[in-house]
RNA sequence: GCCCUCGUAGCUCAGUUGGUCAGAGCAGCGGACUUUUAAUCCGACGGUCCCCGGUUCGAGCCCGGGUGGGGGCACCA
């Protein structure tokens, strides 16, 4: 009667082959595969077999895991009369005439399978020798054993098709390995790479604990837009679009920072948002123009208190990522992070004293020049040159900066820093106190001028976290806008505007506080050893093909 | 935006100086096989060598352009 059935699915097969190749295969041999499987479907469909059934959970079918979990004590050889219900999809098939061992994936993990013909009626087992392929879901009720080479194996007692699979799989033992279309065709690289689900499980489980975390201290989720009528809280260019019905530009939030700050305002005192930011801006291993951060922010409190915490949720990320601080190369977030200021890791590094004018200066903006021994030359400049001079004076540093003489302090202070410091930063680091001008929200340094309370994490090179004690004084941050808007007049793209909205939030009364912002993405990257962060969004931008 | 690099069967990959170079494994198809796990064995099939143009007696291979991926620079998190 087998006979019977594969002459009928040879002539199915030229049926259909000729409208399959019309329509999507792009060679014979696709549409061979593709279909060989719509005769399956067909003939399930003829013996009265949904492919497409509405549940399996009466009852509900366990995690593989579990059952794994459950007899990893069993030694080969060993039977049991204890039943099981699993469900997952149908990974691999070893054939031996009357039986099969078969491999089942759910997301929890995978387990073997045995299809016994004398343990079957033939009907169930010749669906499984017969229509089902490769790709399948499949939900299966068995009877657990142990293989004579000891692998933990569910003996089949009913098979129930839950989804025939029209398309195969990728390679069995590769998987899919072509990273475009890994990117392109995410739910086929789940299916077929552990690894790739793995990272998106724990990324999940960073993201939880940073809520659990932040939960349990008294903090509340908030959702502010992430379509504004004004961008800010950030250095970047933003998407701009329109609003029909309103009639007015809108932006594409860069960050939620300005928002947050007002929720601080009207009392909530702890709040956090997890979300997605958008920045329109080149793509790169570390770049996506759509990417998610978290922010939190802590009235009552300052940026030491903020580091603090982000120790604490960090580690707890990691843990819920279960990532390996035994493994080579390992980042130690568990160990308390090293805090260096802004000025002391710029010096170490390069020799060069950030705040060096600061001993000569004769007022009105004007610092004496010293010669090699220290004595006074009597030349003036102001505090740019000055510190341009101090580059020139290490050639050693000064060929890696392009551009110099068109650099103020704080830009040649900011690649001072990305330059030399950054990229040696693998190990946990605040660097704290930056010049005010890169800081536009942040408190003045209560002790040293040109400073601000401010802080970065850096960890494998990478910025992981920003914080600040958050600028509450609204005259002060008036006129911090009103010099971005100068730099913006001036040309710099991502200067942030002047928000007035903001502003008269802060003449409300914002109490001092601690603000944090995390991104999630490179976290990610780290805590699950990726490489790109491409691998951690499940649907990364790509062009269009 | 610029520079470098890659694109071969559904999937994973070979392909030498330009001359049996249209190849293998997996998957699929037909068959054998009741403890395998990269199952094994036999058989037949399967190709827009990314696209367009050029050089050449001859191009998967060399050249030009395009396109998509990857890497780097710049900008940024």
């Amino acid at each position: 009667m087998y006979l019977r059935a594969a002459d009928k699915r040879a002539k199915s097969i030229a049926r259909s082959l000729s409208d399959l190749a019309e329509q999507e295969a792009s060679s014979r041999a696709e549409a061979e595969i593709l279909a060989a499987r719509r005769h399956k479907l067909d003939e399930l469909r003829e013996r009265g077999v949904d492919p497409f059934p509405y549940s399996f959970t009466d009852p509900e079918p366990e995690p593989i895991a579990d059952v794994r979990a459950a007899y990893d004590e069993l030694p080969a050889g060993e039977e049991t009369d204890e039943r099981r219900r699993i469900a997952g999809r149908l990974a691999s098939r070893r054939e031996q005439g009357g039986m099969a061992f078969l491999d089942l994936v759910d997301r929890s993990g995978r387990i073997q399978l045995q299809a016994k013909s004398d343990v079957l009626s033939q009907e169930q087992f010749s669906l499984i020798s017969e229509l089902v392929d490769l790709g399948d879901l499949l939900g299966i009720d068995g009877r657990v054993f142990v293989s004579q080479r000891g692998e933990l194996t569910i003996q089949i007692e009913q098979v129930t098709l839950l989804a025939k699979a029209l398309r195969p799989p990728p390679d069995k033992r590769h998987g899919l390995q072509d990273p475009e279309t890994k990117y392109r065709r995410r739910e086929v690289d789940l299916l077929s790479n552990e690894e790739s689900r793995a990272v998106f499980i724990a990324r999940s489980h960073i993201i939880a604990a940073f809520r659990r975390e932040l939960n349990a201290d008294g903090f509340l989720e908030v959702e502010t837009p992430t379509l504004q009528t004004l961008y800010g809280g950030a250095a970047a260019e933003p998407f701009v679009t329109h609003h029909n019905a309103l009639d007015r530009t809108l932006y594409l939030r860069i960050a939620p920072e300005l928002y947050l700050k007002r929720c601080l305002v009207g009392g909530l005192e702890r709040v956090y948002e997890i979300g997605k930011n958008f920045r329109n801006e080149g793509l790169s291993p570390k770049h996506q123009p759509e990417f998610t951060s978290i922010e939190w922010y802590e009235a009552y409190a300052e940026y030491h208190k903020a580091a603090d915490r982000t120790e604490h949720l960090v580690r707890a990320a990691a843990e819920a990522a279960g990532y390996d601080y035994t493994a080579e190369g390992a980042i130690r977030f568990d160990l308390p992070w090293r805090r260096v200021t802004f000025v002391e890791v710029v010096e170490e590094a390069t020799g060069i004293d950030l705040l060096a004018h600061l001993g000569y200066a004769v007022g009105d903006g004007q610092f004496e020049i010293v010669d090699a021994n220290g004595d006074p030359t009597g030349e003036l400049v102001d505090q740019d040159e000055f510190l341009r001079r101090a580059v020139k004076a290490k050639p050693k540093v000064a060929k890696e900066i392009d551009n110099l003489d068109q650099l103020t302090w704080p830009q040649l202070a900011d690649e001072l820093l990305g330059t030399f410091v950054e990229p040696a930063l693998i190990q946990p680091t605040f660097i704290l106190d930056h010049p005010v001008e890169l800081s536009p929200l942040a408190k003045r340094h209560r002790t040293i001028d040109g400073l601000t309370e401010r802080w970065e994490a850096y960890a494998n090179g990478q910025e992981i976290a920003n914080a600040f004690s958050e600028l509450n004084d609204p005259d002060e941050q008036r006129r911090r806008f009103e010099a971005q808007t100068r730099y913006s007049e001036g040309g710099d793209a991502e200067a942030q505007p002047y928000d007035e909205a903001f502003v008269q939030a802060l003449e409300q009364g914002m109490p001092p506080a601690g603000g944090v912002g995390v991104g999630i993405d490179r976290l990610v990257i780290m805590l699950t050893r990726s490489k790109t962060i491409r691998d951690v969004i499940l649907f990364p931008a790509l062009r269009e093909n």
